[in-house]
Order: structure tokens, then sequence, then C-alpha cells
DNA sequence: TATTATATGGAGGGTACCTCCGTTTTGCAA
DNA sequence: TTGCAAAACGGAGGTACCCTCCATATAATA
């Protein structure tokens, strides 16, 4: 079973010949490293440097800022969700609480970009949408399976766990360290009340 | 007793020459008018287009983007501050009411702004401290008088109304005028529970 | 290998940013 | 009033960025 059958594809259409699709790439983790080095505002002919393409290149595979943007956003999306399918072969309690700190990377990281995104596309466009389904589908798979080993209580939803971590996420930091400590905390929160002093791991 | 003793003053200092003043005035309000028709992107050269001015003048008065964006945020959390001041002189509630959809406005409006200031500035700069300040020193004579004309719970604080209104005015807007229609139901909430069926209006 | 649809990349025209400095204006004092 | 120095003005010009267009190069196909 491969990640492609669980996880809505996102994504519209890739270029089709190999060096299209080489110079796609290409852009795109030129773009993802600008856009973490420089904040949204990234020089485009600048990202186009970085790939090692022409400015027209990149044009031509993004006619907008926008488009852009966006796909840098989905593949990002993607990769989180990726990380899940990964994380199916480990034990189910460490395996979600891995794929949240994952998660909670990504929104902390992501948060400009998408804010970019939430300004010129109102906040239910079609790739919102889409992703929030993905991020849903990809997290669910491993909080049933951690509620299924018993280790997690069985009256919260995928939903509840994803605003938590989002809200976390959001948290005015103060020191080094202390957002992934407080998530620990949290996430401990949702395990399965087991008996006092017993050894749950 | 005049406003500029009870507001905290945020401004740093204005030039002192005639032409001068006249020139950083003419700025802010160009800057303003530019900023809300175009949001924070607004060209600086626009900008001393519209107030007539060379762009030379707009970079001695503000060297950087942030300093100009800035000084119009502060004039408008001035301008809300000073409508307080105003309203002493009406009915404690009514005044209040008026007062926090005042604020609504300016928290709706000004939004692409703060948001830009918040990024090149972390959320707790001095600006943001002495706004907050003048915020609520503000707010709290408008809220104490309706507490003590016996209109308000007396159970709630400044930051309290503060903060509802600033999250009501975050709700994703549906209808037209649906925001301010629900700032008054939440507003409702804020009255003394007055004796069943009593005419407190 | 020859052909053709597809992709490439950078020159160029327009705009914005920002600095620098010759010219103009203002406030003050005689 | 008049003269003058300090302060302010404003725009020319260099740099960077945005985006379009098209002559050239290249992958896929027969």
């Amino acid at each position: 079973m491969t990640s492609a059958e669980m996880i809505p594809d996102v994504r519209s259409q890739r270029p089709k010949r190999a060096d299209a699709r080489r110079n796609y790439d290409k852009l795109i983790a030129a773009a993802r490293d600008a856009f973490t080095d420089e904040g949204g505002s990234a020089s485009l002919e600048e990202i186009a440097r970085r790939a090692g393409v022409g400015i027209g290149t990149l044009y031509r595979n993004f006619p907008t800022r926008q488009d852009l943007l966006e796909a840098v956003y989905v593949e990002e999306v993607e990769a989180v969700c990726r990380t899940a399918e990964d994380l199916m072969d480990d034990p189910p309690w460490e395996a979600l609480v891995a794929w949240l700190h994952r998660f909670l990377d990504y929104v902390a990281t992501k948060q400009a970009l998408s804010q970019e995104l939430f300004n010129h596309l109102g906040r239910d466009a079609d790739v919102f949408r889409g992703c929030r389904t993905a991020f849903y589908a990809a997290g669910e798979q491993l909080l049933v399976r951690a509620q299924e080993s018993g280790d997690v209580r069985t009256d919260v939803s995928i939903d509840d766990v994803v605003m938590l971590v989002a809200g976390i996420s959001k948290m005015p930091a103060t020191g080094e360290g202390q957002i992934p400590r407080i998530l620990d905390i949290a996430l401990e929160g949702l395990r399965r009340q087991a008996q006092a002093g017993g050894a749950t791991r």
C-alpha cells in the first residue's frame, strides 16, 4: 500500500517533458529554501538564480507569485503527510507523538507562507480545503491506531488534536524548546487514563 | 482636562520647522489613504506623489518603510483614543458601545497594517506596548463610567472587553453588517442584569 | 536520424527603492 | 525690512525587481 493511495493528491499537474519536470522540481526546492531564508517576499529572480534556471522558466511554470507560493505550500503539506505513512511501522503512541511534532514544526515554519496565501485566496480556497483533508486523513490513521492499541483515550477526534497543536504553535514563544515541551505535556492529556502508577510505556 | 493629559503620548518627535511639520502631516495623511486603498505594500513614491512632496522629503521624515507604517499606525491609535475623550459627554452605556464600535472598525481596517508591523518588530515592541496601554486607558474610563452608572456588570475588566472585540473582529465575516450586529449581541452580555422585563434603556 | 512539439533563458521595458546634493524656504537677528 | 545660516526640499540617477517576448536549444517520436 503506497502513500499515494491514502492521501488525496492535492497538486494540480506537473510538466511532462523530462527536462521540464527537472526544472520544476529544482524551482520548488529553491523556492522553499528562499522562502525559508528570506520570508514570503523573496525575489523571484533570486529563486530562479538559486535553481539555476532562467527567469522565463520560472514564469512559465508559475505565472504568478501566488502559484509558486501555493506549490511550495502543497509540497510541504504532502511531505508532512508522507511522514505519517512512514511512521505507521513504529509503535502507535510514539508514532502519533512524532507526527504531531513534525506537524508542529510545519505549522511554525510555514506560518508566514500560509499567511501570505490567506491574504490573496481567502481562508477556504480549494488549496486549503484539500490540505486540511489530507492532514486529517494522514493524522487520523495514526490517531485511530493509537486508540485501538489502547494508548489514547477514545473520546477525542483528529480535529481536536489538530486544533490543539495548531493553537500551541501560535503561542508567543519565550524560551528555547518551550513549545515542544508544552506540546508533550498537552499530549499526555491524550493518553488513556491507566491504572494509577501503571507503566503504560 | 484635555486628551493629552489622559492618553500617554506614543509618538516620538515631530519636525519643528513650519514647512517640515506641514509636510510631515501631509505625508501621514497620504500614507493612511494609500495604505487603506492598496494595502501595506503601497508604493512610497506614490505616497510622496499623493502628499505633493518629493520622495526625498518622505525619506528624510521616514527613513524606512517601517517608520512610516508605524507613524500611521500610531496616528490611528491616537485618533481612536481621542474618540473616547469626545464620548465622555454622552450617556455612559451609549458612549461605551459607540467607542467599541469605533475600535472594531479600527481593528478591522488596520489588520493588514499591524500584521506588517508584527512581522518586522516582535509582538511586544515598544510601539505595541504603548498602544495597548493607550487603548486600555482610554477604554477604561468609558467602562468604569458605565459600571458606576449601573449599566455594566462590575465583574468585567477592560482587558476582557478588548479581547472580546478583537476576537469578534477576526471572525470570518460572511454577511453585510453581520459583525457589528454580533458585536451588539455580545455587548448585551456586558449589561448589568436588570430586573426581568425591566426597561434599562 | 530527421522532425516537430515543447521548453529554455535572458534581453529589455517598466516600476520601485533609496541616496545624494544643488536649490529653495524659513526663522531669526540686526 | 533686510540679510543670512540652518533647515528642509525634491528630483536625478543607480540598483534591483517584475514580467513579457521570442530566437535558440532539446526531448520525444517516427
